[in-house]
RNA sequence: GCGCGGUUAGCUCAGUUGGUAGAGCGACUCAUUUACACUGAGAAGGUCGGGGGUUCAAGUCCCUCACCGCGCACCA
């Protein structure tokens, strides 16, 4: 008998240990693995953000990713799981902005290059942080292949990519309306903003013969075009192009009459004056028939001179003293007070967006949701849970172009030049004088979006050939639009590929009471802490069992502490069947050991179709309550129970190792006569009882 | 407004192709040093959100309503 045995189970004296005797075999590195392997497994891990501690949903992907790729190999595959890190862009900008912030800093002002070292000084002590934690919860990733998102080879492909998109026409440089942030000073894309509905006054003005609604007077100085639709019959008598003068807020204007379909006749009076530089529908109709656009707000939201009196005023402030003025001069026909309408706000701060013209980069995204679509009609790409599939749709069949370019240093940057209004696509800079660099750079989701290539070494690498197209993509739900479909976008146009034929998505893991997690309402649970009380096999256990896929989880502390004493019950099951089996000669056949090949199957099949939170409730179960309860306390009545004990004990562990690998492997070292480690045995082969046997010869 | 998900025991949730309701935790009764008190045995607890339909049979399929959560939304 192991001296260890005889003290509970201590996840603390192991786990490290175990951890490190993984880590030194070689094993997770596919080409290691013992015994000839033809088929590969490959996850291309979601590189977590290196900018601050491991969360409770990091827990939960690392565990789901291990459980798959413990299962692959032990099953004889020849299984890479790619770790990596992201430099996660605007992310870990605004967590860097708001340090320095409370050192009384601020990034305006500093030198870029200055503000780049210091973040990427930051990014990499966070990431040597995280790459520890991930090891602490047992992945078993290959770390020789680790990538981060800043890599020299992953900024260069990156950049490459650019090119091509440019060169194939599918990247343009253009004017469109895009997300201001005030704040962070940036654009933002479609999936950086958050929408949310407010109440706000509807004002409606007098803007000569007409009456127009607006809930942003502010912007209105520069509106001189007034719309309608052309088949409005109220305003019949007015015509396309029709000038007519009127009194507006600073002084008389000369108005200009524009008809468009756009215009809905059923809203509010029909008619509308147009402010194009903060409206992409009114932009829209400003270049249809080349009408003039002007900026009235800055890019610090205080506006500008064409607001005369007004200009200087930051817009928070100047609404209510503009509308004082309207009132004066008789303009102001009514307030609605309860307008229910969509305030867009900037994801991170909150900050309203202000729809802004600006040069900007962009990506067509009609062509490539093309591929994407018909990739998922013909099939290669399966979503679990399924319904995923048709939100995945809605979003392909629904995307705008896509803004990638951004005013924030802390990115890889965009290879382009300037040259007053010249501009040329190109990583070297351009021959001859006067050529500035883009000092913008790329959203972190066009890097990223290419994850599943840049890790594999797209397009020559061996590893590419080797492990290319992935197999399963794991990722949160909420990236079901920010990050999945960009990847299979970016797989077919460049590999002619979908990365991934699975995509798994988990729900967000909450608090006890299934409230999300958030510092502000002080409920965060940080895994480490229940890792370090509990043991992460009984953490691993806890965010596994039950949890569907697509469906949140509310973390209990009382379920992790469950699972802490059901280790320490597979502990002491060990402990009674090594003192009580040794001169007993184990059977090859008999109704338990039926029994455990009747687990043995159903687990199996739960494996192969990622009913994780089924299988391991099935092993605690048949454990605890069979195999411990009964079969156990059966065998201290019945010698010949005893002789079944051992097989049951050994592939238990086999199965259970996925999931508790620190315990397993543990208890596995203690066995008599084990030469390999329990992460490269061979997974349990179901062998069919007699029953099941006649059933299957029938067939 | 459109879309998705949910509503099952006190709490948190399972329930895989329709076949007499399950787990964990909690609460209750008993056992008292056992491989294991990080234990064991037992019992309690649900008209599966409401209504309608299909079926021999519905928590499960269809319709409808209500409530909760989430996502998407350029009608000024």
């Amino acid at each position: 008998m192991e001296e260890k045995l005889l003290k509970p189970y201590n996840p603390k004296e192991t786990e490290e240990r175990i951890y490190k005797l993984w880590e030194d075999s070689g094993f997770f590195n596919p080409d290691n693995l013992p015994d000839e392997r033809h088929k590969s497994f490959t996850i291309v891990m979601p590189p977590p953000n290196a900018n601050g501690d491991l969360h409770a949903g990091h827990t939960l992907f690392i565990t789901l990713e291990d459980i798959m790729i413990r299962y692959k190999r032990m099953a004889g595959f020849k299984t890479l799981w790619l770790p990596g890190a992201d430099h996660a862009g605007f992310e870990t900008q605004v967590v860097y902005e708001k340090k320095l912030e409370k050192e009384g800093r601020s990034r305006f002002g500093m030198d870029p290059n200055d503000l780049y070292k210091e973040i990427l000084d930051f990014t990499l002590l966070n990431k040597k942080n995280m790459e520890t934690q991930v090891r602490s919860l047992g992945a078993s990733c290959d770390w020789s292949r680790e990538k981060f998102t800043l890599d020299p080879d992953v900024v260069e492909k990156t950049q490459d990519t650019f090119v091509k998109m440019y060169n194939d026409k599918i990247i343009y440089r253009g004017k469109r309306a895009i997300n201001w942030c005030y704040k962070h000073q940036t654009s933002l894309s479609e999936v950086e903003t958050e929408s949310s509905e407010e109440l706000s006054p509807l004002f409606y003005l007098k803007y000569g013969p007409f009456s127009i609604a607006t809930v942003r007077p502010e912007t209105k100085f520069g509106d001189k075009y007034v719309v309608m639709h052309p088949d409005d019959k109220r305003y019949a008598e007015y015509k396309h192009g029709q000038k007519i003068k009127l009194e507006w807020i600073n002084g008389p204007i000369e108005a200009t009459i524009i008809k468009d379909e756009a215009i809905d006749m059923e809203f509010g009076t029909g008619v509308m004056t147009i402010t194009p530089w903060h409206s992409q529908i009114d932009f829209e109709i400003a270049k249809r028939h080349d009408l003039d656009t002007e900026q009235i707000i800055d890019w610090r939201g205080k506006l500008l001179g064409i607001a005369n009196e007004f200009a200087g005023m930051n817009i928070k402030d100047a609404r209510a003293k503009i509308v004082e003025k309207l009132k004066a001069k008789g303009l102001l026909i009514k307030i609605d007070e309860k307008y229910q309408n969509v305030i867009k706000k900037c994801y991170k701060c909150g900050t309203v967006i202000e729809p802004q013209i600006k040069d900007q980069w962009f990506v067509k995204m009609a062509p490539l949701t093309k591929l994407a679509l018909n990739s998922v009609n013909r099939g290669e790409i399966k979503f679990i849970p399924d319904n995923y599939e048709k939100i995945f749709r809605y979003w392909m069949e629904n995307s705008i172009d896509w803004n990638i370019s951004r005013q924030i240093v802390w990115g890889i940057p965009i290879p382009a030049w300037f040259k007053g209004e010249e501009f040329k696509v190109s990583k070297e800079k351009p021959n001859g004088e006067g050529w500035t660099k883009d000092p913008d750079t790329f959203d972190t989701w066009f890097s990223s979006g290419q994850w599943p290539l840049m890790t594999t070494g797209f397009p020559k690498h061996e590893d590419f050939k080797k492990y290319y197209p992935t197999d399963v993509m794991e990722t949160g739900h909420d990236l079901i639009f920010k990050w999945v479909p960009r990847m299979v976008i970016f797989g077919l146009y460049l590999a002619q590929k979908a990365p991934f034929h699975t995509v798994y998505l988990h729900g967000l893991v909450n608090d006890a009471q299934g409230k999300k997690m958030s510092k502000s309402k002080g409920n965060v649970i940080n895994p480490l802490t229940l890792t370090d009380k509990y043991g992460t096999d009984a953490l691993r256990m806890a965010l596994i069992v039950g949890n569907t896929p697509g469906t949140d989880l509310a973390l209990q502390e009382n379920k992790v502490k469950g699972y802490k004493h059901f280790a320490n019950k597979i502990w002491n099951i060990t402990r009674f069947v090594l003192d009580n089996t040794k001169d007993v000669e184990p059977a090859n056949a008999s109704a338990l050991i039926d029994e455990c090949n009747k687990t043995i199957k159903d687990v199996t099949e739960d494996m192969e179709n990622f009913r994780f939170y089924l299988a391991s409730e099935k092993l605690y179960h048949y454990l605890w309550h069979r195999y411990a309860d009964e079969i156990i306390e059966e065998s201290k009545k019945n010698e010949e129970v005893k002789k079944s004990l051992f097989y049951i004990l050994e592939n238990s562990l086999k199965l259970l190792h996925p999931f508790m690998p620190f315990i397993t492997e543990e208890i596995w070292s203690i066995l008599p006569a084990r030469k390999n480690l329990l992460m490269v045995e061979k997974w349990p082969l179901a062998k069919l009882g007699a029953s099941d046997q006649k059933k299957n010869d029938n067939k």
